[in-house]
RNA sequence: GGCCCCGUAGCUCAGGGGAUAGAGCGUCGGUUUCCUAAACCGUGCGUCGCAGGUUCGAAUCCUGCCGGGGCCA
């Protein structure tokens, strides 16, 4: 019996039982069937408060609901023991062979389970990162690419259809400081005073220079829009090979240039005026931003003519909209905080119902230590500034699996130390570890010429305190993953996997999976073969969504 | 001045209204004739910042205050 099941026996249950009581006329259908995994193994399996819930509409104490749901339940088939306890929980406990059912559909579902269909036909559009392509990408940078990619995963995982995209700020005072920079460091000349200052800026100009030698000689004009060019090209393809690196792939790279050629900025405006919250004063075009909760209203051509940002931002939206995403969710880092309700208020004057399709998430800035000392974040040598570096240091794995695992808006302090250590107080390793221990059971198992899955599966035989356990931590699978999905929160699924390992090291240590010696397979050893093998699935599975590779060997 | 985040065990942190608030680390001790000991088991550890409110029930939701971090102006 799935939850699903169980939840669709409740509710049948529930109407069987108001019955009973008198209050059949009590529409209980818009009752949301909460079931929960209780703490206490002696509170069974599941466990519901629907009793508790509906109290006060029935007009009948909690316990005397319970209890006709309770009687009515116990006779469905997979269901053991149904109990009243507390104030009015009914505690469900399920056959073993109910349980073991779970091993089965995931070995069966493979990589789809824990797929869901909560958010087929949405189109989602994740927007994140989006630094400008003037320098690499540094630590500010590094959680998103880490959390958003995996947003983004679970999204995928609930049904939706997502779009990963980057918005490239290729435009304006920013790139031609950043020109001027390098054409200043290729010339030997001092960088202008508010340009682009780091080691990278000395290494562009001469990797330029190389490549194309006469562009020293270019009249100084044509030279800086060469030099610009050349350093933006380069620049933005090196911020994509180390996401590439980091297993965070876009979907669209959208160019704030790319956005005024195709005239998306002028058609943008076009649909604010429609909407009516356009407005001219002081010769500039201004966007009434004030109406639906912004500090002031914002400017979108200046009165030289001139297009701001904040009109490619409006734009963009307009045009992100126009390509068909239902919800767009914005990932920025605490320091633009200040955005949120700008971002909140452009949807609002497009037209749109800001609590549908806009969500802007942000997330606090990450701090990295060694040990006790604190790594500042300065750009001396030595310190740990870029996403590159980082992952030179202590790897993909363990940097992704660090920044997923707690949730994006409450401060993070990452201690290189930890990460790179092999030892329980390290989760990447431990869940990792699991999955890996699994594998060479499997491998194991073919050895000795088992083969598990064209031999019976016998559900009932796996009875073992230890395997209940494991096998309902594995049935909560898709629930978690939906969950993530909702609440944007990639987090959930990474401490699910170290519950998960747990039960799975709990279970490994004191039920033996192959057969001893001489001794014949039993079909105990083919049930316990299923059931790794459904646990492999989901730490393979659950280690995905967050871009962790999942190791054979360890 | 306005806004955002945080306050839970000695430390780092989980805990989207439910039963006795959890995990890792750190302490001390134990477990390997055979499937990966990067594991497992035992052992202590709490005014969930404070005060009100909503609720059958609040660490969780609301309001105010205190304390810490940060952003904008």
């Amino acid at each position: 019996m799935t939850i699903d099941e169980l939840r669709a026996a409740i509710a049948g249950s529930l109407n069987v039982a108001l019955d009973g009581l008198g209050s059949g006329d009590v529409d209980a259908s818009d009752v949301e069937i909460v079931i929960e995994r209780p703490k206490s193994r002696e509170h069974g399996d599941y466990a519901t408060n629907v009793a508790m819930v509906l109290a006060k509409r029935v007009q009948r104490p909690p316990r005397e609901i319970a209890e006709a749901l309770a009687s009515e339940l116990g006779g469905y088939a997979g269901i053991a023991q149904v109990d009243v306890a507390g104030p009015g929980f009914v505690n469900i406990t399920l056959e073993a062979a109910s349980h073991a059912e779970v091993a089965r559909r995931i070995v069966e579902a493979g990589p789809d389970y824990g797929v869901g269909d909560a958010l087929a036909g949405t189109k989602v559009n994740v927007e994140f990162i989006s630094a400008n392509p003037t320098g690499p990408l540094h630590l500010g940078h590094t959680r998103w690419a880490a959390v958003g990619d995996a947003i983004a995963r679970v999204l995928r995982a609930a049904g939706a259809e997502v779009a990963r995209e980057f918005y490239i700020n290729d435009r304006g005072v920013q790139m031609d400081m950043f020109g001027a920079s390098v054409m200043a460091s290729a010339h030997g000349e001092p960088v202008p005073e508010d340009g682009y200052h780091g080691g990278y800026v000395v290494d562009l100009a001469g990797a330029i220079v190389a490549e194309d030698p006469d562009i020293l000689s270019l009249p100084r004009d044509d030279q800086l829009v060469s030099f610009r060019e050349a350093a933006y090209a380069r620049q933005l393809g090196q911020q994509q090979q180390v996401l590439d690196l980091f297993r965070t792939h876009f979907d669209v790279w959208a160019s704030e240039r790319e956005l005024h050629g195709s005239a998306a900025v002028e058609g943008g405006l076009e649909r604010l005026r429609e909407q009516g919250h356009v407005f001219e004063e002081d010769g500039a075009v201004w966007l009434r931003t004030t109406d639906f909760g912004d500090d002031k209203d914002r400017v979108l051509v200046k009165a030289d003519g001139e297009y701001t940002y904040f009109a490619s931002d409006t734009a963009y939206y307009v045009d992100k909209r126009a390509r068909g995403f239902d919800v767009n969710i914005y990932l920025l880092g605490a320091d633009h905080h200040g955005y949120v309700n700008r971002l909140r208020a452009v949807a609002a004057c497009a037209g749109d119902d800001i609590d549908a399709h806009i969500e802007v998430l942000i997330g606090q800035l990450v701090k990295i230590t060694r040990g006790e000392l604190e790594v500042k974040l300065s750009k001396r040598a030595g310190n740990i500034v870029t996403l590159e570096e980082l992952v030179e240091e202590v790897g993909v794995d363990a940097a992704r699996y660090t920044l997923i695992r707690y949730p994006a808006d409450s401060p993070l302090t990452l201690d290189l130390e930890t990460i790179t250590r092999q030892t329980n107080d390290n989760p990447v390793f431990y869940v990792q570890y699991a999955h890996a221990r699994i594998s060479s059971v499997l491998r194991n198992a073919r050895e000795l010429g088992i083969d598990w899955r064209e031999a019976e599966f016998d559900p009932g035989s796996l009875t073992h305190e230890r395997e209940i356990e494991l096998l309902g931590r594995l049935a909560e699978y898709p629930r978690i993953v939906a969950s993530a999905a909702e609440l944007r929160e990639p987090h959930r699924v990474a401490r699910y996997l170290e519950e998960m390992a747990t039960d799975y090291h709990r279970f490994y240590d004191v039920c033996w999976v192959l057969p001893r010696g001489e001794e014949d397979v039993q079909p105990l050893h083919i049930s316990r073969l299923w059931l790794c093998a459904a646990a492999r699935q989901v730490l393979a599975n659950g280690l995905d969504l967050l871009g962790v590779s999942a190791p054979e060997r360890m």
